[in-house]
DNA sequence: GTAATATGTGAAGCATCCTTCAGTTTGAGA
DNA sequence: TCTCAAACTGAAGGATGCTTCACATATTAC
């Protein structure tokens, strides 16, 4: 992420030796578990520690309080998640834009699905803290992706391309994540897919010069 | 709404008494801007009481605990947001498919749009609790409705009607959600829904026999 | 006017949980 | 091997906040 974390939110230290850096992980991979399996609600210091084996005074030495935690939780994932975005984005350079929307649109609809309890149970952690700056700066990370791509497409030039960039991405990513809040089947869900790049389609055979 | 409550969510008491039903409304009111002012973080029990200008104990005589209040807080909310689905839907019954679309898109717009900050504050208020069978039933009295509307356009009839209204709620409802998540000026808002009624119609177009 | 019921009060109990710090263990370099 | 810094420990401090309950006040019914 491009954001310059706010001071209060930084790590306190880096690890410098292996093993330090094992006891990160298990950090992370601690937290992740305990939102996966009780909730924010039960995502409490002493719990996050137990689980990754170590004491909550260890915790305390990389993050200065719970909440710089929960953002450098919500970092990785986010950073993981603009990756992919912006490797489907580079590897549609180029081609029509009907490719390019089946794309993106399968990469994020992926991203979520593969692992829809950590996409869900991150959100909800996004949400009850202040984290909108992170998020902001993937919507950023991911239009400047998006825009380009459009930009580049052979067989479509847009009057106004940012625009059009725009509704894309905001229908797509609200459309893939309001799919996963309502308890879809996995065949209505595999059916939305389908009419969401149907419609992405049509959209943009409007706009289209 | 016409989920059954959790016993467990379920008022203490109904007002029997003028007087008491004036509480409840201060109540509610003092807890709709405890959320606005300060964050969920700041929803505490005693905030809520002094603000209304109650003693703690009032609240506990109507809500067996915190998360009742919130409980009711949503479901008053949802309840107001449906009604206004469901009107544009009769009131639209009959007419041209790029009507509906359009009416529809406008009412939800707009009732988020009036109390923008309402909307966000009380969406976090649901995520943070788990009122998520709230938020199933409004879907599916809003489903019920929006399918019942464009079942009865006379320009178009749909091989899968479901299937088309599935698209098209969680296209429209996801779209505007996350416009609003974003901090978006308020002229990219207005186009965004320019865009978004463009798409749907495009894809209505496709979908239609 | 009086009894019965509804409504309201708020200090105190109880539980939870974040955070610190003085002290111990482990690892790296000389 | 020895030394120093890095990494780790976990009991205890301190703060916050939910919830209760014995009591006070207001309203209604008779």
């Amino acid at each position: 992420m491009a954001v310059a974390a706010p001071a209060t939110l930084t790590p306190r230290k880096k690890p410098r030796q292996a093993r330090s850096a094992a006891t990160l992980d298990a950090i992370f991979e601690a937290a992740l578990q305990v939102l996966l399996a009780d909730g924010m609600r039960a995502l409490t210091t002493t719990r996050v520690a137990d689980r990754a084996g170590v004491s909550v005074g260890t915790m305390y030495q990389y993050f200065p309080h719970k909440q710089s935690l929960i953002y450098a939780l919500n970092e990785r994932y986010l950073e993981v998640l603009a990756g992919k975005v912006e490797a489907t984005c580079r590897a549609q350079t180029g081609r029509p834009v009907a490719d390019m929307l089946a794309a993106l649109i399968e990469t994020y609809w992926r991203a979520k699905t593969e692992r829809a309890d950590v996409t869900r149970a991150l959100y909800r952690s996004v949400v009850e803290m202040d984290n909108e700056a992170l998020v902001e700066a993937f919507a950023r990370r991911v239009d400047a992706a998006t825009t380009a791509m459009l930009g580049s497409a052979p067989d479509a030039t847009f009057g106004d391309v940012r625009m059009v960039n725009l509704a894309l991405v905001t229908v797509i990513f609200g459309t893939i994540r309001n799919a996963f809040e309502r308890n879809l089947s996995q065949a209505a869900i595999d059916a939305l897919q389908v009419e969401l790049l149907a419609m992405c389609r049509a959209y943009v055979e409007l706009a289209r010069g």
